[in-house]
DNA sequence: CCATAAAGAACGAGCGTTCGTTTTTATTGA
DNA sequence: TCAATAAAAACGAACGCTCGTTCTTTATGG
């Protein structure tokens, strides 16, 4: 089979993912165009149309990328060690998003073009849906260990925090990356502040 | 001296004004072409194009204008009656996108821009910051009436919330926008929870 | 050696904007 | 009161440019 060997195809592909991610983030991925992604992929327009369909297809698999590292993270931390408080899932996503350095502005870049593109509000859909219940988890998880925070229950306590919760992780992204001055850390605090301890 | 009257100039303004909003919120604005913000206006290319310098400029001003009765609601609500509690606050500026009909996707849409467009992004911040600033004031008063909620002074405390409780709001409007199934009262039930009250 | 990956020039559709022309409007003089 | 007029608003065809994609050609890994 005189066919490319499948680790370096899949080099070739994170190459492109990579590249990609780095251009729609600086630029967006409206105003990124496909010479640019090309460019900064140091390849040329044919080896990119040999991985991906093209624009839209491109940006789908970066954010799939994006939004799976995320939950990896918190089913990693949930896993072990006794289960984190409310306001500690929050900062477990959000923590990995900044070691990861992702930049935020991706993803507010992806809930705009998901509004007007089923494709991509799919995406963000299952995205969400997946993280949602991992933040379930680990909050049932926690209220179990503090019932006083749960009057009717673990599981009725967890089911009504998850959409706030989520929530304030999505107003922590958007003001990130949108804010002049944002201080992540009073954000942080505010949070902790109302949230059950 | 022959110049149409202020009457009706302001009409033909918001004739297009109001146009450019249904058809961005539709199809979101980078997919929404002039032409077709032009035929929704049902006006011609050179009417709209002596009203506005060009798309980016007329999207500016729909932001603008939406912006501006958001926080007209909240400094409406805020002026007469008992101060609103935090909850409270929240819901004023939400039920203000539904009663006027708002599509929240077009916020999203202006959020995605402005990540990468530094206009829009000065739109944004300077909403943000009067927003934030009548919802400060709000929340100062309503600590002022409970003080068992504010152990470090009423300042302090509307100080320390007002990040979040936006970034609530900004999840509301990124959930309500994309989310399928998503419910409101739900989301709301579980702010209500854990805002002091 | 040859199947296929990579290259990159070329294409054509779609876009925002411009500009020369036509129509409408408010004013003015009779 | 009403033409006449000049200023402007409105019109819409045309332009020039960008961009995503395709397709033919060349290089290369197995």
């Amino acid at each position: 089979m005189p066919k490319i060997s499948d680790a370096r195809r899949d080099a070739r592909r994170n190459q492109i993912l990579e590249a990609a991610q780095r251009a729609f983030a600086a630029k967006g991925y409206q105003h990124t165009s496909m010479a640019e992604v090309i460019a900064e992929a140091e390849l040329s327009t044919g080896a990119v149309y040999g991985y991906f369909d093209g624009k839209r297809d491109l940006f789908a698999a970066v954010a799939k990328q994006v939004l799976g590292r995320r939950n990896a993270d918190l089913v990693a931390a949930a896993a072990d060690g006794s289960p984190p408080a409310p306001a500690e899932v929050l900062e477990i996503v959000l923590d990995g998003t900044r070691s990861e350095g992702l930049d935020l502005r991706l993803l507010v870049q992806l809930w705009g073009e998901a509004t007007v593109d089923p494709e991509m509000r799919d995406v963000v859909n299952a995205g969400v849906k997946v993280l949602g219940g991992a933040f379930r988890a680990a909050l049932r998880r926690w209220f179990e260990v503090h019932p006083e925070h749960a009057p009717d229950g673990a599981d009725v306590a967890a089911e009504n925090l998850v959409p706030v919760l989520m929530g304030m992780g999505q107003g922590f992204i958007f003001q990130s990356a949108m804010l002049d001055g944002f201080d992540s850390r009073a954000y942080l605090d505010g949070a902790r502040r109302i949230l059950p301890h």
